[in-house]
DNA sequence: GTTGAGCGTT
C-alpha cells in the first residue's frame, strides 16, 4: 500500500464512502473514475448485486437517488461526491450480497434473502477412484471456497466413485456448475444432487439485447456487460439478427438491467427478459416431431450438418429455448419431463435460484472423451474453451454455447447427438442460422474413460 | 485386488 516507489498513486483515484445499509462501521471506500462517475461494476465488485446508490441529504434529511446511466453513477452536484455516506441500492428485495450466502454469514437481516439464492450441496460424479477430500477440495477451490466434502464410501471404507461439496458462495456454485470438470484425467459431472426438493424459481441469468447492429460481436458485448457483473457468456447470432444475449453469473445484476437502453459502439441496444413474450399457440406436436426427426433420425454430434428443426415455432418449443432448453436439441428422454426436471435443468443452464428438482434424468452425464475435434469455434463460451473443458456438463447451459457458432464443430459421431446448435428463437421468429458448418473431424466421443 | 451409473448419516 505504499506510494512510494511505485507508479501506482491511489491520490489519482477519488474514493467514496460506499456501505451496504446506514451503517458506516459497513462502509467501504471505492475508487470513483477520473471524470468523477464512479462505474456501476466497480461498485458491484464490492457490493455484488448492488444495483445503485442512494444516500442521505444532510439537510432535508431525505434520501437521494443517484443518477445511473450507461453503467455509471454520477455525483449528485458539480463539486463531486462530497462526504456522503453512499448506501447500496438492491433489486427489488434483494438486499443481499451474492457472495454472502456462506451459511457462516447469517446476519440477521440477510437471513430471509439467504432462501432466495442459498447454495446447494453439490453432487460430484465420475469421480476418481484415487481422489481423496483433499484432492477434491483443492481441485474446486479455483471456483471460491469450498467448505465441505465428502467422498461416499461403502461400508468397507473404499470409495464409490461420487462425492458431494459445498461451496461458500452461491458465486462459486455457479461458476463451478457452469463448466465441465476435469480431475486427473476424468470428465466429472457436477451436479445440484435430486435430493434437493422444492423447485423455487428465481431470475433467469440471461438477458435479451435488442437493436445490435451487425458490428456488434460477442466480445463487444461482453466488454460493455462485465462492468456490471461478472459475464458467464454471450450468444450473438450469426447471420446478423440484430439482438443477442447475455448470461450474468448473478442473475440480481441480470434483472438490474432489464428495461434499460445501453449505448454500445454508438448505437443503442434494450436490455430485457429474455423470457419470451407469449404469442401464438398451435397444436403443432414438437415433441413428435422433434423426438423423431432430430433425436432417432440425427444422431451426428453437435454441428456437421443438417440443422434441424425447421420451424417449430410453437410456443413450447419458444418456451424451452428461452429457459434455456432446446426441445429439438435435448435428447429424447426429456422430452416429456415434468416442469420440476425442466427446473432441474434451468439450475444448471444459467437461471439462478432453482434448487434441484425431483427425478433422475438430467441428461448424459459422463460425457467421454473431449471436445469436439476439428472446426475452429470452439468457444462455446468465451470463458471456456471446448479445447479444455469439453462441452458442457448437462444438456444445454443456456442454449447458447454456440456449437456451430464458431463455425462448425467436427461431424461427430458422439453419443450426445444433436445437443444444441444454438437454435433459440426467441419469440422473434426462430433462426437457424448459425448451425451447420463444416466442420471436418471426428466426434468427441473418441476418448473412453477407463 | 476388480468397477464407472448413480444421488448423501457413517
Amino acid at each position: 500500500m505504499s506510494k512510494s516507489g511505485n507508479s501506482y498513486n491511489e491520490d489519482l483515484f477519488y474514493y467514496i464512502k460506499v456501505s451496504e445499509d446506514e451503517d458506516e462501521s459497513n462502509a467501504v471506500e471505492i475508487p470513483c473514475e477520473v471524470d468523477g462517475t464512479l462505474l456501476l461494476s466497480t461498485l458491484v465488485a464490492q457490493f455484488p448485486g448492488a444495483s445503485g446508490l442512494k444516500y442521505r441529504h444532510p439537510d432535508s434529511k431525505s434520501v437521494r437517488g443517484i443518477r445511473l446511466s450507461d453503467g455509471k453513477l454520477h455525483p449528485p452536484s458539480d463539486i463531486g461526491w462530497g462526504k456522503h455516506l453512499y448506501v447500496c441500492v438492491f433489486p427489488k428485495e434483494n438486499k443481499r450480497k451474492m457472495e454472502d450466502v456462506s451459511p457462516e454469514n447469517s446476519a440477521a437481516k440477510t437471513k430471509r434473502l439467504e432462501k432466495k439464492l442459498t447454495c446447494s450441496d453439490l453432487i460430484c460424479l465420475g469421480l476418481p477412484w484415487k481422489s481423496t477430500e483433499e484432492s477434491i477440495k483443492q481441485y474446486f477451490e479455483q471456483f471460491g471456497e469450498v467448505v465441505m466434502v465428502q467422498l461416499k464410501r461403502d461400508k468397507n471404507g473404499s470409495f464409490k466413485g461420487f462425492g458431494f461439496i459445498r461451496f461458500a458462495t452461491y458465486a462459486s456454485q455457479m461458476r463451478a456448475l457452469a463448466q465441465r470438470h476435469n480431475i486427473d484425467g476424468r470428465w466429472v459431472d457436477v451436479r445440484i444432487p435430486n435430493s434437493k426438493e422444492g423447485v423455487v424459481p428465481q431470475m433467469p441469468c440471461k438477458v435479451f439485447v435488442g437493436r445490435c447492429t451487425e458490428d456488434m460481436t460477442a466480445d463487444d458485448l461482453r466488454d460493455y456487460f462485465s462492468k456490471f457483473g461478472e459475464v458467464t457468456d454471450v450468444f450473438v447470432p450469426r447471420p446478423f439478427r440484430a439482438f443477442g444475449f447475455v448470461t450474468f453469473l448473478d442473475p440480481e445484476v441480470a434483472q438490474s438491467l432489464c428495461g434499460e437502453d445501453h449505448v454500445i459502439k454508438g448505437a443503442s441496444v434494450s436490455v430485457s427478459s429474455a423470457a419470451p413474450k407469449i404469442k401464438s399457440k398451435s397444436n403443432h406436436n414438437w415433441k413428435d416431431e422433434s423426438y423423431s426427426n432430430n433425436w432417432d433420425g440425427n444422431r451426428s454430434g453437435p454441428s456437421g450438418g443438417s440443422n434441424n428443426n425447421g420451424g417449430n415455432s410453437n410456443i413450447d418449443s419458444l418456451n424451452m429455448q428461452n429457459l434455456g432448453i432446446n426441445p429439438n436439441g435435448g435428447p429424447p428422454a426429456n422430452f416429456n419431463l415434468p416442469i420440476s426436471l425442466v427446473a432441474a435443468a434451468l439450475n444448471q443452464a444459467g437461471w439462478g435460484g432453482f434448487l434441484g428438482g425431483p427425478g433422475g434424468n438430467q441428461g448424459p452425464n459422463n460425457w467421454q472423451g473431449g471436445p469436439p475435434q476439428g472446426g475452429s469455434g470452439k468457444n462455446w463460451n468465451t470463458n471456456q474453451n471446448w479445447g479444455q473443458n469439453g462441452p458442457p456438463p448437462s444438456w444445454n447451459q443456456g442454449g447458447n454455447q454456440g456449437w456451430s457458432g464458431g463455425g462448425g464443430g467436427g461431424g461427430g459421431n458422439g453419443k450426445g447427438g444433436n445437443w444444441n446448435q444454438g437454435n433459440w428463437s426467441n419469440g422473434q421468429g426462430g433462426w437457424n442460422g448459425n448451425g451447420g458448418g463444416s466442420g471436418s473431424g471426428g466426434g468427441w466421443n473418441n476418448k473412453p474413460q477407463t
